[in-house]
DNA sequence: TCCATTCATTGACAAAAGTCAATGGTTTTT
DNA sequence: AAAAACCATTGACTTTTGTCAATGAATGGA
């Protein structure tokens, strides 16, 4: 239990046997079938989820009722609505699983007990979220600066895990399109290759 | 000198006077004058930059030579490329001001010792950087999901400072649009109003 | 196995954004 | 003070993207 998690956070960094002790008696397991949601917009979020099997997404919904997804997490990652998480504040953003998923929960509780007690977890909140950080400012880089190919070609080289598991649709609202002009893209590229 | 940066720091983190001192030996004050480089793409990106004064902004050109602005930094912000200032890789972003400007450097060195000796320093930088990803998640949720005018009224809300000491074109730039489309944006606001 | 969904693709058309060029008003520089 | 550079706006036109509708394939449940 929790493998994938503290092997994460190993690599970030190191634990001795009694440090893993601690930070378990402060995570608790969620199960999620498909479609089930974690975090519903306009409830407070209270976990940040650790995804240790199975696929998730954030999104937010338009008054048309369309979706427009914000993070996809697979195996490994970390999702939440991390400002209502940090202020208690409603959540802007739904959370719902894309495949039944196995997660670790750290309470908003949990989180600050952690930080108190713990030197080396605040170092891993410190990693994680630089890297959450470059990795969004990389996406905004690309969304203002290159021409719908190349985010497309960008996207697939950098998350080909993701481009497999989930459906185009999908793909193309995380890119800020619709699922029409993402296949007219791709049509573009394998035809003009 | 410092005042600004201390001010913004014991917002988030209280210091001692003792503390302060330790932090300030290892600061360098830098002034920049306007349109001077603090960073230019290629480079290895050495500081991270504090606003005391004055305007910066950081971008990324294209092969055509259009910018696209990736971030403002006004006094009380913090501005750097920090993927390279982290791994040592070559800068993407070049960095330039806007105004002349009096900044606050801190080097990796600095960077790493204060990580190192003091355990404040570390939550001063895990809670700038995170105030930093919810503002960019933000903007990259509103890219996303909202109409252009409502991009722009949500921009003007959120940094009314900005839109009146940067010329239209970089707001434009920032929002990843061209100036005419900007233009016409705001002439049918008023229109309509 | 069959039926209902979900999904990707395509076409025709509409709307939005980009491009190019010109204008006039500022601001900056010399 | 004059000249140069910068800037915002507008018009005419092009290109890109969105919208709506239809089709057929694949998927998932009953």
């Amino acid at each position: 239990m929790y493998e994938l998690f503290f092997h994460k956070f190993n690599e970030k960094v190191n634990l001795s046997k009694e440090e893993e002790e601690v930070i378990k008696q402060h995570l608790t397991p969620k199960k999620l079938r498909k479609k089930q949601y974690l975090l519903q917009e306009g409830d407070v979020c209270k976990h940040i989820a650790f995804v240790e099997k199975g696929a998730l997404k954030a999104y937010v919904v338009d008054d048309a009722g369309a979706e427009s997804i914000i993070q996809f997490a697979l195996e490994g990652w970390v999702i939440s609505d991390l400002y209502s998480f940090l202020t208690g504040e409603p959540a802007t953003y739904n959370i719902d699983a894309l495949e039944d998923a196995e997660l670790v929960l750290i309470s908003k509780s949990a989180h600050e007990e952690l930080l108190k007690k713990l030197p080396k977890y605040e170092t891993y909140i410190r990693l994680q979220i630089t890297g959450a950080y470059i990795a969004l400012q990389k996406r905004l880089t690309s969304m203002i600066s290159l021409p719908l190919e190349e985010r497309y070609k960008n996207f697939l080289a950098l998350y080909p895990n993701i481009a497999q598991r989930v459906p185009q649709h999908m793909i193309a609202s995380y890119m800020g399109l619709t699922p029409e002009t993402l296949s007219r893209v791709r049509s573009r590229m394998s035809s003009r290759k």
